[in-house]
RNA sequence: GGUCCCGUAGCUCAGUGGAUAGAGCAACAGCCUUCUAAGCUGUGGGCCAUUGGUUCGAAUCCAAUCGGGAUCACCA
């Protein structure tokens, strides 16, 4: 509807005053609340009173007049100031109704899976500690994001590459090798990822110890942080790592698959999942040769001590080193390899990364070392940059404890939708697994929701009762107007297929904002995808509830005698339920038949 | 110090070139014998950090300043 009123705009111009203008100068919006009983859209037309010659009122009556006349659906027009405010003809919503309103797929494309792939990287845990409330932002909205590319006819590949090894993994197998005495998930009865988190912590501590008492002996902070004997026994244990050292690989193996097994229960409980799964230890060698490529070709150059390092200081990025003088990977070394990989495997039409905004200079580099190298296709890398979560107390820092840990916050949510829903007496005829799935449902929802609300560009602050909270702007107010309908549905006792949707219906000032907004999903999910922003989804998906339930209490659908209005009703409630279930869906949410 | 991001109601956030800047929470006042009150209605609450510029029009674009954050590792 849009476009084709753009399109008229343009074509009033070349009629009324024999201008040829471009279509994007014609600027329309949804009309304001103050003149909103008079009309739906308002047309600017400042813009275009250079064209007419004639003041904005005079533009404005010769345009309402034309697209009167010649636009079917445009039935009448006000002129305020230099704003054209139209009046869309009931029977274009009407016709809008009745032509979607059984459609469960509104505006949802399938995955066109013949394209060029877009691959989006996201999660991407380090295997020495659980997930926290970082991961949990990371790994929704890259799952997000991958649902609004699909849901936009995208073929897309979820991929997370796993950081497996390195120092830091080396720091949990050398406490567990110290002081676990053998123990296991099993024979603790600990998720594998907590337990190797567990002797993480459990190597700081000590290594902090250590390094306590250097400095008690006179020893520089620096070199004491350096000549810890611990931090040198995991420095060799990373050597034997790499060297293949059978019993250092076997251990490594071991705590890993305990971590995994952690992970998939935590990405489970998530409702994440992913095509492919790279590991570093895989793909932390591939790289090197891109780098002697580039220093073969001059790109690079070796410093005194034989290490490679790139120029960037005419890009304002300084320099950087991309493979240290013992010939051992940096991590831009691996990025490069497995881009390159990537690219070569795949032919992506993009490739984002969801990693957080920490990492800007590290991905401004790659893409510039990429370029260097006369790869075209490092314009196809989109740093998906996303802001920090603080927390009230301020920042989170694993070593001092306080992160929020995934598990733990995810069951708290859960479990506050339990005592929540208690209290409010809702679960008659709930059997005990659909009331165990409610809970999770709201629960889930409710966090989603919280996370996935805020533009991803901004770092936001998580308060963990506001999280929690479940009336206004949140996941289980959504969930709710949803189950609502679904309420009205049943006791309607008509099948949806039935209903008619009569195009001599009158339609109120609540049924007209309402369309309105339906007819609006379009463009949000456009929007949504082409910014890489679930915050669209989900801001939208709250105004269309909000809408609905102004709607709903002051209008009565199953005690409305007319049965040609009842029908109207019922069909535009079914319609907008189907906007809410797959907006939420969108956002990795499931909504609940009752509640 | 260089580069980048952010600054909107008491709090959390929308709005990114258009009309008198919005929502939720919190506070206060109403609405359930009536389709789910996890809802709805109303009240109060703002120098859109500051200053200048561009424009018919700026919270939105540009510049500077002030605050907050990130980053500038032979860590990943």
């Amino acid at each position: 509807m849009w476009q084709s009123l753009i399109d008229a705009c343009v074509d009033a111009c070349q009629v009324l005053y024999n201008q040829e203008i471009k279509a994007d100068i014609v600027h329309i919006q949804k009309t304001n609340a103050q003149f909103r009983q008079e009309a739906d859209l308002t047309v600017m037309v400042f813009p275009l009173v250079k064209f007419s010659r004639k003041a904005p009122e005079q533009t404005a009556q010769d345009i309402g007049n034309y697209l009167k006349n010649t636009v079917d659906y445009v039935e009448d027009f006000t002129v305020v100031k230099g704003f054209l405010n139209l009046k869309i003809a009931n029977s274009f919503w009407i016709s809008f109704l009745q032509h979607h309103f059984s459609d469960t797929r509104f505006c949802i494309q399938e995955a066109d899976n013949s394209l060029a792939p877009i691959i989006v990287e996201y999660s991407s845990p380090n295997t020495n500690k659980p997930l926290h409330l970082g991961h949990i932002r990371n790994n929704l909205l890259g799952d997000s994001i991958s649902r609004i590319l699909k849901a936009n006819g995208k073929n897309v590949l979820q991929v997370n590459l796993v950081n497996d090894r390195g120092i830091h993994i080396c720091k949990s197998m050398l406490a567990w090798q110290k002081w676990g005495n053998g123990e296991t998930p099993e024979s603790s009865g600990l998720k594998g990822d907590k337990l190797v988190g567990k002797y993480y912590v459990l190597f700081d501590t000590h290594y902090k110890q250590q390094i306590a008492e250097l400095i008690g002996k006179g020893i520089g902070e620096e070199d004491a942080a350096k000549q810890a004997p611990l931090i040198q026994e995991a420095q060799t244990m990373l050597e034997r790592w790499e060297a293949g050292d059978a019993e250092v690989r076997e251990l490594w193996k071991r705590m890993n698959s305990w971590v995994y097994a952690g992970f998939d229960v935590s990405y489970a409980s998530m409702g994440i999942s992913f095509d492919k799964m790279y590991y570093e230890s895989l793909t932390y060698l591939l790289g090197k040769d891109l780098v002697h490529k580039g220093l073969t070709d001059d790109i690079f150059y070796h410093n005194d001590d034989g290490a490679v390092w790139v120029d960037l200081t005419d890009e304002g990025l300084g320099e950087k080193l991309l493979l240290r003088a013992n010939g051992t990977s940096v991590y831009m070394t691996q990025d490069l390899g497995t881009a390159c990989t990537r690219y070569d495997e795949f032919h992506p039409e993009r490739m984002i990364y969801v990693v957080g905004n920490e990492q800007n200079y590290h991905f401004d580099v790659l893409k510039k070392v990429l370029k260097k190298m006369h790869y075209a296709w490092a314009d196809a890398i989109r740093h998906f940059s996303y802001g920090m979560v603080e927390l009230p107390e301020g920042k989170m820092k694993s070593r001092e404890g306080t992160v929020v840990d995934a598990d733990d916050l995810i069951a708290e949510v859960i479990e506050t939708a339990r005592q929540t829903t208690m209290e409010l007496g809702k679960l008659d005829n709930f059997d005990s697994e659909e009331a165990l799935n409610l809970f999770r449902i709201l629960g889930l929802g409710g966090l989603k929701y919280f996370i996935l609300k805020v533009d991803p560009l901004k770092n936001m602050m998580f308060n963990p009762k506001e999280s929690i909270d479940f009336t206004g702007n949140t996941g289980p107010f959504i969930q709710y107007t949803y189950a609502r309908i679904q309420s009205l549905l049943r006791k309607s006792d008509t099948e949806i297929g039935a209903l008619n949707v009569s195009s001599s219906i009158n339609i109120n000032e609540e049924e007209r904002e309402l369309l309105h907004l339906c007819s609006d999903f379009d463009r949000i999910l456009h929007l949504a995808a082409e910014e890489l922003s679930p915050a669209h989804i989900a801001n939208y998906t709250f105004e269309l509830a909000k809408q609905y339930n102004q709607f709903y209490q002051r209008i009565t659908v199953l005690k409305e005698e007319n049965q040609e209005l009842r029908e109207f009703r019922l069909a535009l409630s079914h319609f907008t339920a189907i906007i809410i279930k797959n907006g939420m869906s969108l956002l990795g949410i499931e909504v609940p038949q009752r509640m």
